[in-house]
DNA sequence: CAGTGGTCTAGACCACCCG
DNA sequence: GGGTGGTCTAGACCACTGG
C-alpha cells in the first residue's frame, strides 16, 4: 500500500486506503471487510475515526453496512436502482431491459472529440463498439460506445454471449472497471442515413440523441457513448437531488 | 415545539427539531444557527451528537458549515447550481434564464391527473398558471403549472413584476414554500393547436414535453408542471449520482 | 486574540443477527 | 451467547475566521 499523505486527516487516509483496496479487489463485491474494532487496531486509530471513514464510503455507495452482520463491499446494480433511465413502454407498460446486439468492435485512434471527453491524448488507441438494442425485435436504440483501450482491452476478444445485454456488469467482471457516476446530455435531431436504416425509420423523423460520459469512483472518465432512438416511443425519467 | 418521539436516537430528534425550526423560519436563510456548544447545552446532549445531527442537515442541503464562522441556513438557488437543466443556446452558446410572461392565473377544481400527482382529493381547489418563456423575444417554452390553492393562495394576487422570471424564489418569498427536490419525465410529441400558436411552430413539428413533480423538504408534492418547447433547440443535461 | 467548526480519542452501553 | 454495527459521552487539541 502506498504511503498516504500525512497532512490529510487520518479518517481521510483510511478512506483512501480502503478505496484502493476495494479497487484492487482485496475484498470482492459482496464480501465483508474487517470489523470496525479490527480496522481500528490495524490502522492504530480510534474506532470513531474508523466509523467516520466508513461513513464516507457508505455515502459514496462503495460499502453497505448491515447491523449485527458486518460491512460489505457493495455490488453496483445499474439496471434497476442506479440507472433507471429508460422506460421502454412495452404494450403492457412495464419497464424492460432491451436485448443487445453488438454490431462491431474495433480499435481506432481517438478522434479529438472522444479524446477530449475521455481526457486522453489525441490518437490514443480506443475501442469503438456499435450496438443495436431491441425490444420484441424492434430497434429502440442505436449506440456507439468509446472506451480507452488500455483499460478495456479484454472486452475485445469476448464472445457476445458472454457480454450479455448490459455492458456495465461486463466492465466490472471482465475489465475490473466500475462505473460510479455519469453525465447525460439529451438533444433531438432528424434521422438520416445509416441510423435511419438501423432504426428502420423514414428519413427526417425525429430521434432523441443521448450522450453519456461515465466515470469511475476516482472521477476518471471511463466511457463515452452516444445513443439514438426513435423519439415517438421515448420516455426518460430523472430524479433531481 | 412538538414533543419528539423518545424512541428515536437523540441525534435524529435533534435533526427533526432543527428541520422544523428552519421550516418555521426561526432562522432565516443566510442566518447562522447557534454554535455547536450552545446547541449541545440547550438540548442536553454531547457535542458529538450535535455534530451528527448537523452532518445530516448539511448532507441534505439545509445547512452550510463555514469553518471558523458558523453554521448557516442555506439559501436554495434553483437557477444555477441546483436546477441546471436547460441550456438555451443563445448564438454565443452561454446558458441564460429565459424571460417569463405569465398568461393566466385561475382557480379550478383539481382534475384527477393533477389530484393524483399532488396527492390531493379530487376537486380540491388548485391554482393553474400558464406561462410563456422567451429568449430574445423568441418563445422557448410554454408551461402550465398546478399548485394546491391552500398553500399558494398569495401568489394569485401578486403583480407579475413581483414574481419575476423564476417561480421558486417567489414560492419561498411569498408563500413560505421551499422546493427541495423533483422528478422530471421527458417525452417527445408533435405540436398542434394552441401550443403551435404559442410557440410559433408549424403543426406537426416535434416538441419536447417535460413533466415535473416538485417536492418540499418533507417529501410532500408541492407543484406539478408540464412544459413544452421546440425540439430543435432543446438541450438537457443531467448528472447521475 | 476569542470564537467557531474539524479532528480524534477511549470507552460505555444498546440493538441486531445468528448459531 | 458472542460478534457485529449504532449511539452517546466528555473532553483534548487543531485550524480557520475575524476584529
Amino acid at each position: 500500500m502506498a504511503m498516504p499523505d500525512q497532512r490529510l486527516p487520518r479518517y481521510q487516509q483510511l478512506h483512501d486506503d480502503l478505496v484502493a483496496q476495494i479497487g484492487n479487489h482485496v475484498w470482492r463485491p459482496g464480501e465483508a471487510i474487517p470489523n470496525e474494532a479490527e480496522l481500528a487496531k490495524t490502522y492504530e486509530v480510534a474506532i470513531g475515526t474508523v466509523r467516520k471513514a466508513v461513513d464516507g464510503l457508505v455515502a459514496e455507495g462503495l460499502l453497505e453496512r448491515h447491523h449485527g452482520k458486518g460491512t460489505f463491499v457493495r455490488r453496483p446494480r445499474f439496471d434497476s436502482s442506479l440507472f433507471r433511465f429508460f422506460r421502454f413502454q412495452s404494450p403492457s407498460g412495464e419497464r424492460r431491459v432491451p436485448e443487445s446486439r453488438i454490431l462491431q468492435r474495433e480499435v481506432l485512434e481517438a478522434p479529438s472529440a472522444v479524446a477530449d471527453a475521455l481526457r486522453l491524448p489525441v490518437a490514443t488507441p480506443v475501442i469503438r463498439i456499435t450496438r443495436l438494442r431491441l425490444i420484441d425485435q424492434n430497434p429502440v436504440l442505436a449506440e456507439e460506445i468509446w472506451l480507452p483501450k488500455d483499460k478495456f482491452a479484454t472486452i475485445l476478444g469476448l464472445p457476445s454471449e458472454e457480454i450479455g445485454d448490459l455492458l456495465y456488469p461486463a466492465y466490472e467482471q471482465y475489465c475490473g472497471q466500475v462505473i460510479a457516476s455519469a453525465t447525460e446530455t439529451l438533444t433531438v435531431e432528424s434521422v438520416a442515413g445509416a441510423y435511419a436504416r438501423l432504426l428502420r425509420l423514414e428519413c427526417g423523423l425525429p430521434i432523441i440523441v443521448i450522450e453519456r460520459l461515465a466515470y469511475g469512483f476516482d472521477g476518471q472518465p471511463l466511457e463515452w457513448r452516444r445513443s439514438r432512438g426513435p423519439a415517438d416511443q421515448f420516455r426518460y425519467q430523472v430524479d433531481i437531488r
